[in-house]
DNA sequence: TATAAAAAATACCGAGTAGTATGTTTTTGT
DNA sequence: ACAAAAACATACTACTCGGTATTTTTTATA
């Protein structure tokens, strides 16, 4: 194999595991040697293609948490069609396609932010960019909404996005201290409440 | 001073310190030391009162975490009047009342929650306690409502308790990778929208 | 095939970790 | 006043941490 087809590889193969130890574990308590050993592979290639932690937990964010956040609750925004139905229908099938797996540990996303948030500013900004880039989606499908006349014009976009994100980024942090769905069908009745109030 | 008193004390005095220490740092990343250290007293001494740092952990859900939620989003909720209004004053006053300190460290509870919720399930338990009353509590203004005909009858009362919950929560997160308060006031107005909606 | 560069492994450093064992000091009941 | 117990301090163990220095292995190229 060439030699910087490799070293991608390899890089993207320690994102992928740092990505699941953090998920699973949290960032500080993943260590790079966990990483590694999940890599099958040494301390000394980590700091070969990285400089130190700090770089893996950006890069992590920046293409992980960023591309998970995009293909799954901003993609699905663009669809052809009503504003709210889509806006209903993206958090709710987004909800409803969560494993085991991933009700227990939560959002990625949501636990990044509550646990190293406010630990230095780096991250900060990587983190706001990405809920930056969701509210945004968010903004310009409800302001659509508002141009054809199915969405109330008087209610703040940027209030709803904002309400929106934050309800939903809640639920997935609640959701870890049940062993049952009662909590998130609950979310759903309060989602869909709150989405046909906004019918024009 | 009496043995049993000065022992009651020092225990107070480390759960005090543990909570500013878990809140401001993440619980992982708080050692005994530190929070002995910020006591003034020795590591010793914490051995002495506590088992582990789990029993610390718990203690600071429990007594610390417990108290908050209590004081600041049950209790008020027992006012006489409109249960649609007490329900938004108690949100409304509450997002006005933190500090800087407040806002840049966020929910202490949804902290915990986010970051060690799937950890053990000792804490699952703990903080699950603490959102089942807060729960509750709200749960029951809200049927108060809906005898009062304030409320519309039609909606889950457990349902708006987990949404009003979940969103609070998920801004109090959000709140951390900002350094104003734009999204407060949006949030603020996406839940007036919100309880304004719930008029019978 | 020789050589340089990249990839990865090994060994290590100083600092911090939870927890223990064993001291010393202070308070208590008698 | 004295012995027991409680409160706290000191010193330590075995281990993990992020990061560095150095060496070995693999690969590309001339």
């Amino acid at each position: 194999m060439q030699q910087d087809q490799k070293s991608e590889l390899t890089k993207s193969l320690i994102i992928e595991e740092a990505f699941k130890l953090f998920y699973e574990n949290g960032f500080r308590s993943t260590s790079i040697e966990k990483i590694m050993k999940a890599s099958k592979l040494t301390k000394g290639a980590f700091y070969h293609h990285y400089k130190n932690k700090q770089e893996i937990g950006l890069k992590v964010i920046e293409v992980k948490i960023q591309k998970r956040v995009e293909e799954t609750m901003i993609t699905p925004l663009s669809c052809d069609g009503n504003a709210l139905h889509i806006l209903e229908t993206t958090f709710v099938n987004r909800l409803r396609s969560f494993s085991m797996y991933d009700k227990q540990h939560g959002c990625p996303m949501n636990n990044f932010i509550n646990e190293i948030g406010d630990y230095e500013t780096v991250y900060q900004v990587a983190l706001r960019n990405v809920i930056e880039k969701w509210k945004l989606a968010l903004i310009n499908l409800i302001d659509k909404g508002k141009k054809e006349n199915i969405i109330l014009p008087a209610v703040s976009s940027s209030a709803v996005a904002t309400y929106l994100i934050s309800s939903f980024e809640g639920i997935r942090g609640m959701r870890k201290l049940y062993n049952n769905d009662k909590i998130l069908d609950d979310y759903l009745s309060g989602l869909s409440i709150y989405i046909q109030q906004l019918k024009a």
